[in-house]
DNA sequence: ACTTTAGATGCGAATGATTCACAGTCAAGA
DNA sequence: TCTTGACTGTGAATCATTCGCATCTAAAGT
């Protein structure tokens, strides 16, 4: 039980805080909307509103708990905190991966500092076609229909 | 006149394309709203509907004279295409200011490519605070209100 | 210049994601 | 167990963006 987590968060131990919470452990390297988060407790019979899982992620976010996305289409998907990581994201079928490189990082925190920016946090999102055999089989969202 | 720019994308040159381009020139360096260039046209008295403005700008997008971002909040804000750069943006004031950096993008596409993505585009920004003298007064938009 | 017509525009209505309001509940401390 | 401030569910409200459609107009003939 993750009940501490959340009381170290300064936030209450709610039933639907904490289901919220497991959703997103098991997803540990997804990113997901506010509806998925919902219709996957759905799924469980887990009857908790829309409402309360947007302000139950906003108050994941300002607890450190949660980051949130605004990829291309400028809606909000949500991950666990899980470090510092970018992502490469396939134009064709959504697929989202993630990544991490070490000088990378090093040369953001430089530039910053070279702008006198006190760097808090940064987003790098590269685009392209991904090579995967089940790609354009749509992983996520799709933008044609024909 | 730039009449040809539009013609050159396949795009009819009618007068609200016009005034909505000259205003993206305008304001080279800026990031702008849907909202934002309808103001301006507002207050120099050319009567262009908001959707218009929207439509137009997503055609610009298609015809590549215009950059889409989703910044923070997730709303759209355009820029007139100008090569590759990046951005630092003040959490406090809302400053956006732009950068480039070769070695940078050289990274970029190597790791795309040692992922095995064909790379198309790619969005990198960095958030902090910046030390302007006028910082806090506001440059943009703003969360608290007290 | 005059006509034609595929595209464009402007307006208001519709959409969809996100937030609000508020009455009813519940976690956690006394 | 009692108390109470924080939390929740519901539906309404927002707000950016998109649609539908009747009305224009750029631009390619004639
Ligand atoms: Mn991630
Ligand atoms: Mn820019
Ligand atoms: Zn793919
Ligand atoms: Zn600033």
């Amino acid at each position: 039980m993750e009940t501490s987590d959340l009381r170290k968060a300064g936030l209450k131990a709610t039933l639907p805080r904490l289901k919220i919470l497991e959703v997103l452990q098991q997803n540990k390297h997804d990113h997901l909307s506010a509806e998925d988060v919902y219709r996957r407790l759905m799924d469980n019979d887990e009857d908790i509103g829309l409402a309360t899982i947007y302000r139950v992620l906003s108050q994941f976010e300002d607890a450190g708990l949660v980051i949130r996305h605004h990829f291309e289409d400028g809606h909000a998907l949500f991950e666990l905190e899980q470090g510092p990581h970018d992502h490469l994201i396939c134009v064709k079928c959504g697929k989202i991966e993630e990544f991490f490189d070490n000088e990378m990082q090093q040369r953001q925190r430089d530039l910053a500092q070279k702008s006198g920016f006190d760097l808090s946090k940064h987003t790098l999102v590269l685009y392209g076609e991904c090579q995967a055999s089940n790609c354009e089989n749509d992983t996520t969202l799709k933008k044609d229909s024909s």
